[in-house]
DNA sequence: ACATTAAGTGATT
DNA sequence: AATCACTTAATGT
């Protein structure tokens, strides 16, 4: 046993331990390699081939669609504990990202090679669970995306952009300017501006230049 | 002090 | 809610 996968199992023990049995997180021990990113830093981007599907252990990666021209939305955020499970179909399909993952915080994640993760279905009930359980939690998300755009106005769609985005940093400060919130939205910078006095006003946040304080989760 | 970048505002669609 | 045109404020060099 090398240290490259004692340092891989304390970490699957520490994470996935109730998740997995212990068969299987002996697989992952062996094919599985940690990788670290920086906050920023592209994980996948559209048109890209998937090989590998990453576990997060920590931090937080970012899930976007981008229209051909270059507008974006962001669709939900994946966290500790998640796997994106759309990227485990893009795998067994051999086909192209369809979204473009970009690290919010530093993230750590373990990285499964693409050929495994078929056999493990078959073979390991805690694993089918897993990308069950993370197939349906992404469809959640989806879906409370979609409502956000069919139903909410902007205003409601920012303060809960705000709110998410205050959680996932596990701080009510966040740095951002009004033309990257707006970048996110896939609106423009003056109506974010307007919203963000709004909600000011309403006491809802506190914003200074290039900064919004959450006062309400 | 000056240039650059972020934010605020009124008017129009 | 988006866009334009313009102003004002904050920040970096």
């Amino acid at each position: 046993m090398n240290a490259q996968e004692a340092i891989l199992r304390e970490k699957l023990n520490e994470y996935y331990s109730l998740v997995f049995e212990k068969e299987l997180i002996e697989e992952i021990v062996n094919v599985g390699f940690v990788e670290k990113y920086k906050s920023g830093e592209t994980l996948i981007d559209i048109g890209q081939n998937m090989t590998h599907i990453p576990l997060i252990l920590k931090g937080a990666v970012k899930i976007i669609r981008r229209e051909k021209k270059g507008d974006e939305l962001v669709l939900y955020f994946l966290e500790k504990g998640d796997t994106c499970a759309i990227s485990f179909i893009n795998c067994i399909n051999r086909k192209e990202s369809i979204f473009k993952a970009i690290v919010e915080n530093d993230t750590e994640a373990i990285f499964l090679p693409v050929e495994h993760i078929d056999d493990w279905l078959a073979k390991y009930k805690s694993w089918r669970h897993f990308i069950i359980d993370s197939y349906h939690f992404r469809l959640l998300e989806m879906v409370e995306s979609i409502d956000g755009l069919a139903f909410q106005n902007m205003n409601q769609r920012l303060l809960k952009y705000l709110v998410d985005k205050a959680k996932i940093k596990q701080d009510v400060n966040l740095e951002i300017t009004h033309q990257e919130i707006a970048d996110d939205l896939n609106t423009s910078r003056v109506v974010v501006t307007r919203l963000l006095k709004e909600l000011h006003n309403e006491g809802k946040v506190y914003s200074t230049r290039s900064k919004v304080k959450v006062l309400e989760l």
